[in-house]
DNA sequence: CATTCTTAGTTGTACAGTACAACTTACTTA
DNA sequence: TAAGTAAGTTGTACTGTACAACTAAGAATG
């Protein structure tokens, strides 16, 4: 365990000043229903804590006898809400100030997580639920500065799915090729071009074919799954620049 | 001033456990000689601190009384060890774990800067000094996990300046567009085309000639300067990508 | 069983921006 | 006046995307 008495030394070396409070939250992204979604926690109604019953992003404290680092703490928080044990995780960046929370001075270590579409893709806690990334209307009130670090996720999910193979970790294990431009499309809120679309994508040697196709009410399409030990693709060009 | 005794409420808000030390370090670039550079210090030679005597980023505790947010605190630190005030800042990260300082559980939220060149950009104090981005070969020890952060740096530098302008911050007041190629091809370390690069800066709407001509020993050169309020401008292409 | 509908996937032309290389320009120095 | 040098331009080739029309393969319909 960690210990929080530290040898008081004289002279520069001395450790005994404040300690900002140190969190992790980590912003958590699925494509669910077509949409692309948020994990948010209903913080405790008890009228002690700050925001009382706001919603906020999933995280916490670091545990510094249980954390062995930051990415650990962040592993911990996701599967502690999701159970899902390793998703894409990229940090985020931190935010830190005296005001942002009402108990002191406090720092949050800001990670994103990508999960995979499953069937039953519910929340794994009582308190947990899906929200939609609203384009712009009706966005509630997080607690903290959360509202804050989300926008801040979206902004740099949208930036590298312009030019990364970023969505296919939203991906379920199989997909066809039109599945993974409607989950670009999803992200970006724009629609891509079909074939400049699949040239890239298959010049990537990001995925390959499985012997199967998904049989629908039209034309078969070719299933698709990762490859293995794939890292994010980047790109040597953004898609067709908005403007 | 902040306050280090937080009331110890009882039940989940309880504050009494350990908390991590909380850092801000720099990362400090600026192309001097031709060459891409960091700045570093030297921390005290005395045997109760840690790592006596090692190199390290310029950096240390947030405080509380003092810093308003992290933003604030490595802007704090760069003034003190350089006099420069308002380079480009961006945050880089943050590195948290039980092991990387002795003294306890710590984490660094780290940022790097671009230092426009001066004609004599010294260190300002004397502990500082430039050290030269090797490649590769003759990488000094430093202090902490400082060597995973500036390795760190150095990537996101060099890919940002794959499709971005930032290489403009690194510029003195006034420069030729040769000169603005010549810190690409430091910071890339590889060869970039003329003509292309000419044509993406000047389209860019990033830089406006000035009157003035730089006279040598040949054809003189066009002199230009950064359009006011330019944020860092983002290119729909990487430049001939390396592979 | 042929027709229609729908989505998968392909093909062809146009275009933008870069790669590569040769060229012209403007000034210094011998 | 000629030679040297770096700035800046020009022209052709090529890569990958934009746009749009096309073909392909199955289900649904009559």
């Amino acid at each position: 365990m960690a210990d929080n008495r530290e040898k008081a030394l004289d002279g520069p070396g001395r450790l005994d000043f404040p300690r900002p409070l140190t969190t992790v939250d980590v912003v958590i992204f699925i494509v669910r229903e077509g949409v692309l979604q948020v994990l948010l926690i209903q913080r405790p109604t008890d009228e002690n804590e700050p925001f009382p019953a706001a919603w906020a992003l999933p995280g916490g404290f670091v545990d510094t006898g249980r954390d062995a680092d930051l990415q650990s703490c962040a592993v911990r928080k996701l599967k502690d809400k999701t159970g899902v044990v390793s998703p894409y995780l990229e940090q985020l960046g931190s935010w830190g100030s005296a005001t942002r929370d009402p108990r002191g001075w406090s720092a949050t270590h800001a990670y994103f997580a990508l999960l995979p579409a499953a069937p039953l893709a519910s929340a794994g806690a009582a308190d947990a639920r899906w929200f939609p990334v609203g384009t712009g209307k009706g966005k509630l009130k997080l607690a903290f500065d959360h509202a804050e670090i989300l926008e801040a996720a979206i902004q740099r999910l949208r930036s590298k799915v312009e030019y990364t193979s970023l969505p296919a970790y939203l991906m379920p294990p199989e997909f066809t090729l039109p599945d993974l431009q409607r989950v670009y499309e999803i992200v970006l809120d724009r629609p891509l071009e079909k074939s400049a679309f699949r040239t890239r994508m298959l010049a990537a040697d990001l995925i390959e074919p499985v012997a199967r196709m998904r049989k629908g009410p039209s034309r078969p399409a070719q299933l698709y799954r990762l490859k293995k030990t794939k890292s994010p693709i980047y790109f040597a060009r953004t898609f067709n620049p908005p403007t």
